[in-house]
DNA sequence: TCAAATTCATACTTGCACAGTAGGATTTTC
DNA sequence: GAAAATCCTACTGTGCAAGTATGAATTTGA
């Protein structure tokens, strides 16, 4: 049931770029991502690669060149970036709605195994073929402001506190349209205690 | 997002076992096993080592030997037989509520992604921390009599007729009370669409 | 015009986990 | 004692994830 680090990276990257962008830089440079989240720069590098030819960033090239997003926050969905990076969010291929293959036992349609793995997958296609790259930024920003803290973007030049906290959200849209069943976002503090 | 071969194997051969035990037939072969569900024979005699140790199956060894269930099949979950095989159900570490490991990510509270895949794990293990071995096998029996298919076990020998179908479950439960959200186990016909 | 800074393209490496095979030892039944 | 099963341990191969490495092409500002 794993994310591979290359599709986690993507992610982490495309939320990155959506929150600078939300704050007034649109445009990110592979060493500043890597910086931040601490990736291997040429690792990055590959993966926005794969990003930009799917269409879901585009770049500058030269120098103070960067990455920006090609489209619309609301329009990007996690679901078909971890496929393009990941492949089939369903735990074994017959239970998959984007690329089914047949599995190899007798009988499909009463295959117990079957009916339990369709029904993970599709409570994970839910999840992330509902939220949208816009959502999660711009919780991520509430929950920053909420806590007073300053996100690391833009290293040293730029002022910041002219930016943070804008008197309204410059999305210009309410909060958003949360419809997940019991709002995962309220869940503050999350355990980790281990095993 | 994938569940290993291994895993997979796994949970067939337990839901096989429990629905042969169901029908009276409390131990099964690895060779009857593998030939049902066309596995490979000395790999599943792998995972069902792996099962027996862990405390699920039991076995007896020499002629008319095989492997029965350990326990009764309500205390078996899901979750935590891919945990023994596969590891984590979280698709990432620092979300995993049974091995949590940190993450490189500078600030994990307000991650998005991190909120994002807690969302995930969740509503994986919610599904595979709470459905039991006993629901499955009656669910997928219950299918199999409404279809009038026979299941292919007991190869030539038994009678199945006396067997199936009984006129009340022999479970001595009524239904059992799923409390999924919606019932996937009504969804009859899956959309099987390529792409 | 040149140097610096960036993305772009391609090839290579390295480790390791997955999915088995193989072979024989041990136990049980008839 | 033979047949049929589980048990035990070691081995294999191969594919892929997760990077490294190198250099070319492009853009900018001095």
């Amino acid at each position: 049931m794993n994310l591979s680090k290359r599709g986690e990276y993507a992610l982490r990257a495309l939320i990155d770029i959506g929150i600078a962008s939300e704050l007034g830089r649109p445009r990110l440079q592979v060493s500043e991502l890597a910086a931040k989240e601490k990736l291997p720069v040429k690792f990055l590098e590959q993966i926005l690669t794969q990003l930009k030819a799917a269409g879901y960033v585009e770049s500058k090239r030269g120098k103070f060149g960067g990455y920006s997003l090609a489209k619309k926050m609301d329009r990007i969905k996690f679901g078909p970036v971890i496929r393009l990076i990941d492949g089939p969010l369903a735990p074994i291929p017959c239970v998959s709605q984007t690329s089914y293959v047949r599995c190899t036992c007798p009988d499909e349609v009463h295959c117990g195994l079957r009916m339990l793995m369709l029904d993970v997958r599709n409570a994970i296609a839910k999840i992330l073929d509902r939220y949208t790259l816009a959502e999660i930024v711009e919780i991520t920003l509430r929950k920053l402001r909420r806590d007073k803290v300053t996100p690391l973007f833009l290293q040293p030049s730029m002022r910041l506190a002219s930016i943070l906290p804008p008197a309204v959200s410059p999305l210009g849209r309410g909060r958003p349209k949360l419809k997940t069943q019991a709002g995962i976002w309220e869940t503050e503090e999350i355990k980790t205690k281990r095993n």
